[in-house]
RNA sequence: GGAGGGGUUCCCGAGUGGUUAAAGGGAGCAGACUGUAAAUCUGCCGGCGACGCCUUCGUAGGUUCGAAUCCUACCCCCUCCA
């Protein structure tokens, strides 16, 4: 095991906060001398079927923490799902059915262990001890905090101060995380700077039930795409780790320039000296931008697929985007004789069906505004219907290919 | 339980009888410029084989030639009082 000062400064590697400071490294040093691990967990609440980037950055310090030799507790919320987090959203979430909970939580797993090592990771559920509290349990845990202190929290003080309405069930949902931490006799928690309070209440509670408080260790919530808003599925500014090779690489192609450093810090493996040298070199014009994000492409691609992926993802993008030409893989499109009206195909419709547009609306505008090209050729405004020809190519908007396929 | 305020298109938010598919902003999409970046400019932005037709302003009815706008009932949210 490394020494405490060491662990200490791998751990405080891109974080946000760590409350307090002192206790982590209390605890550290403790448990170099005794060589017992410290207790480390994550809560995942199972709500979207997806895992993106974004929630990697906090298993990427779950890992770390697995690096070092702790004992890491991946915690599936299944039960505090049913309450549902009303962090961040200004509305009460909706309640998600045992089934979703289940599947999204065999998802999630799967797709945690591309971050995490299966073989140190505890995966625990907190139904095991939040399903068998008595209504008695309850009161006495709901006694340990004031309406108060609730409201201290950003969202529900917002909330309550901009009349948006919070459920009692709500105010829940930071007792059963503490609780989480209580039963799991937590040493550290992770989570997002989002989740501070919950984090904290973990804290108080733990102490409230005679146990050493944990500590909390926040990380930055990761801007999504478009470098503003926090990545997130809703906002489609994400990168989902299930995605394949090509996507991922082209998607972090399109990110704002300004993000790249902090992808490089919070979602990759690069050394602390390496950033440093990333940033200079930014600064003061040695790295062209573009090749960095190349590299940060592929270095995201690689963690999820591998390097050949990588390499492949990297030379389809090139031929795409900067020699402008074809995919090498297009997807078909049979055309039915049912489709056709005098031997031409009617586009809006087309399009549609090809998942080139959203509605024949859509599809309209896109070919009026210059968006579509068949073999190169960009389509008049009114050019609606098309002859279709065996092999013909039909490109939509910035990304989508179409081959047409003519018995 | 009582009094008052409010529910508008993906989001925010105007609109209080016709010229309103509904201002403005954001998001989104396309084009130009590029490095599929940012910024900027331009256009589009409910649905439909589409110079017309259909659907939308919490829900259901009603008044009217005509309603998001008026009336009635119901649902939901908020504030104050109890």
């Amino acid at each position: 095991m490394l020494a405490w000062q060491q662990q200490m400064k791998i751990i405080e590697r891109g974080v946000a906060e760590i409350v307090p400071g002192e206790d982590l490294a209390a605890k550290l040093k403790r448990s170099e001398s005794t060589g017992k691990p410290l207790v480390v967990k994550l809560g995942l609440d199972p709500t979207a079927p997806d895992i993106h980037l974004g929630h990697t950055v906090v298993l990427h310090k779950m890992r770390q923490f697995q690096d070092l030799g702790h004992d890491t507790v991946l915690l599936i919320g299944d039960y505090t799902t049913k309450v549902g987090d009303p962090t961040g959203r200004s509305e009460t979430r909706k309640r998600l059915s045992d089934e979703e909970i289940k599947a999204n939580a065999r998802t999630y797993e799967r797709q945690a262990f591309k971050v995490l090592d299966p073989a140190r990771t505890r995966l625990d559920f907190n139904s095991r001890w939040l399903s068998k509290l008595t209504f008695a349990d309850v009161l006495e845990l709901t006694a340990k905090c004031t309406v108060a202190r609730m409201l201290e929290r950003d969202d529900f003080s917002r909330r309550y101060r901009e009349n948006v309405p919070i459920s009692i069930h709500e105010f829940l949902y930071p007792l059963m995380q503490g609780y989480d931490s209580v039963a799991l006799q937590a040493d550290v928690e992770l989570g997002g700077t989002d989740q501070k309070f919950n984090l904290l209440m973990g804290r108080n509670l733990q102490r409230e039930y005679g146990q050493e408080a944990q500590v909390a260790v926040t990380m930055p919530l990761l801007e999504g795409l478009d470098g503003v808003q926090k990545m997130s599925k809703s906002l489609d500014n994400y990168i989902g780790i299930d995605e394949p090779a090509r996507e991922m690489y082209g998607k972090t192609m399109s990110m704002a320039d300004s993000l790249m450093v902090r992808y490089f810090e919070l979602v990759t493996g690069v050394s602390l000296e390496e950033l440093r040298e990333i940033e200079r070199g930014l600064r003061e014009g040695g790295i062209h931008p573009r090749d960095l994000k190349m590299r940060l492409a592929r270095e995201i691609v690689t963690a999820y697929h591998g390097g050949d992926a990588a390499r492949e993802a990297e030379e389809e993008f090139v031929r795409i985007f900067r020699q402008h030409e074809i995919p090498d893989e297009v997807a078909d499109w049979k055309v039915e004789p049912s489709q056709l009206e005098d031997g031409r195909l009617f586009l809006p419709r087309f399009l549609v069906e090809a998942g080139a547009a959203g509605s024949s609306g859509e599809a309209r505008r896109l070919i009026r505004q210059g968006g579509v090209r068949v073999d190169g050729r960009k389509l008049e405004d009114e050019e609606l219907d098309l002859l279709p020809v065996d092999g013909m190519i039909v490109k939509a908007g910035k990304r989508k290919f179409i081959r047409l396929r003519v018995e």
